[in-house]
RNA sequence: GUGGGAGUAGCUCAAUUGGUUAGAGCACCAGAUUGUGGAUCUGGGGGUUGCGGGUUCGAUUCCCGUCUCUCACCCCA
């Protein structure tokens, strides 16, 4: 034990045996198979930043969250010498401060894709198509406390619109998720829309005052976890006229018993808010019915980068109370990091790590991934036959793990299928096409050729 | 950043109000046996009880600190 935490992965980041990574591998294949399939193009961009993208950006607490790079060389010691001259009142009791950190530092691990992705678009506009759809998947950093479905290093899946100011995008970003998740098969979700605008505008239209108006939203934006009695004395606490409270009650509970009339946003700017997402959401539902797309004018979303429509995502389960998913319009974005000026943008993030704990917990079996190696079982045959078997199956492209060493064949077959092994090759003869093959889980014997050995493995 | 819970063998757990040399199952290794699936027998390696201090004749057990993991809050995917 003390040899195994001495030296574990830093805290909150994990390793990925064999198995796991496969799955992680097939998950990923699948949700870029379906970006494709809906015209999205793959980038990339780097792990870090420099840090003047990352800051400043309206991404809320994810900056306090930033795991900042050390300046290297000749810089961080002249950095350090100007933290020392500036004296000690430059060093909270962290032993840092905020002076200290922008002169040691000067990159940053990105803590989502979004500020890269704009940054990205910034620099290679004039080579991108108009509008620019690309999807980008990889991991970030936040240096939160971990906890459930809550790690420092996790995966993304991002996809997102650049340069189209038509709401025709939010449409199809919605039809895409809504198909990705359903063919990840996570389950009951909800992919919730809203404009960022709207609770504001309907909070003010009932006479909550200005100063209140946040904090409001903060109560609603835990009715996923909590159950709405409790938001209501938070709500309550902030202090407003009984008439207003009337108001805001009704509205509330109108919204979860999903009573909402057009009559109920007859409230200045409110009601073209609510008439855009519901027509937005109208017409993802007339392309796809069965979408699991929600009007929720209850919906809060953090960043002040988003100026319009904003998305969340959701599972229908009390153990998953986390959102799988976010996004929304940030029509200001790209121009702030230098982009063409009011280059609009839309988009929307899938979190990796939670959807794969989803199907790990609710469907331990549907979630392993069998590994398309065939393994060849060693009979004491001699060691240049086995090899020579294995060569030739590898030339047809087929996966091969030969046992080199005469176990017991239990021991050989057991070790097998712990590796996530489906098919092992138990009997074969030197110049004969077909051989015994022998399906683990089921333990059937079957007579193959290589040519239907490897159509077997390819339909895993 | 705030608060709760837990750390004993690779894994799951024991160890009487604080009391001999900290045990068991599984796993692992070796040998025997079996010879087309997890068997059986014999033997074996394994631990500074997370770490550091304190109380005590004596601490896995009680106290303090610390580290790690975990759950929740904040915030978020």
């Amino acid at each position: 034990m003390s040899d195994n935490t001495k030296f574990g992965p830093p805290k909150g980041m994990r390793d990925w045996l064999p198995q796991e990574t496969l799955l992680r591998q097939k998950l990923i294949r699948l949700i870029e198979h379906h970006y494709q399939l809906y015209g999205f193009q793959p980038i990339d961009t780097p792990v870090m930043e420099n840090i003047e993208v990352l800051q400043g950006k309206g991404v809320g607490e994810n900056e306090k969250l930033m795991f900042r790079v050390a300046k290297r060389g000749e810089e961080f010691s002249n950095s350090i010498q100007v933290v020392s001259n500036a004296g000690a009142q430059v060093v909270d009791n962290h032993g840092r401060s905020a002076v200290a950190l922008n002169e040691i530092t000067d990159m940053g691990l990105r803590f989502d894709l979004t500020v890269p992705l704009a940054r990205y678009y910034s620099n290679h506009s004039n080579d991108l198509p108009k509008p620019f759809r690309c999807y980008h998947i990889g991991p970030v950093w936040r240096a939160d406390r971990p906890q459930k479905g809550r790690y420092r290093e996790f995966y993304q899946c991002d996809i997102d619109i650049i340069g189209g100011a038509s709401d025709a995008y939010e449409v199809e970003l919605l039809l895409a998720t809504d198909r990705v998740l359903k063919e990840l098969n996570v389950g009951k979700f909800r992919i919730r829309v809203s404009d960022k605008r709207l609770l504001p505008a309907l909070l003010t239209g009932m006479g909550v005052e200005g100063d209140k108006v946040p904090g409001v939203a903060a109560a609603l934006d835990k009715l996923d976890k909590q159950p709405y009695e409790q938001v209501k004395k938070e709500i309550e606490a902030l202090g407003h006229s009984l008439e207003v409270l009337g108001k805001v009650d009704a509205f509330i509970q109108n919204a979860l018993h999903k009573k909402l009339e057009p009559a109920h946003f007859k409230l200045g700017e409110a009601e073209a808010l609510a008439g855009h997402i519901e027509s937005i959401r109208q017409r993802v539902h007339e392309v796809n019915p069965d979408a699991n797309v929600v009007f929720d004018p209850l919906l809060v979303r953090g960043f002040d980068y988003y100026t319009g429509p904003v998305f969340e995502i959701n599972v229908e389960d009390k153990d998953f109370t986390f959102s799988i998913g976010g996004g929304g319009r940030y029509d200001g974005l790209i121009e702030k990091l230098g982009g063409p000026k009011g280059t609009p943008a839309v988009g929307i993030s899938l979190g990796f790590e939670r959807i794969l704990l989803i199907l790990m917990e609710k469907a331990k079996a549907a979630a392993q991934a069998h590994s398309s190696r065939v393994f060849i079982v060693n009979n004491g045959q001699p060691e240049k036959d086995i090899l020579a078997l294995a060569e030739h199956l590898r030339a047809e492209g087929i996966q091969v793990e030969a046992s080199l060493e005469n176990k017991k064949l239990g021991q050989q077959l057991e070790a097998a299928q712990k590796n996530g092994i489906e098919y092992a090759i138990t009997k074969f003869e030197q110049g004969k096409a077909s051989f015994t093959v022998r399906q683990l889980s089921t333990r059937q014997d079957k007579e193959m050729t290589k040519e239907e050995l490897g159509k077997t493995l390819k339909n895993l």
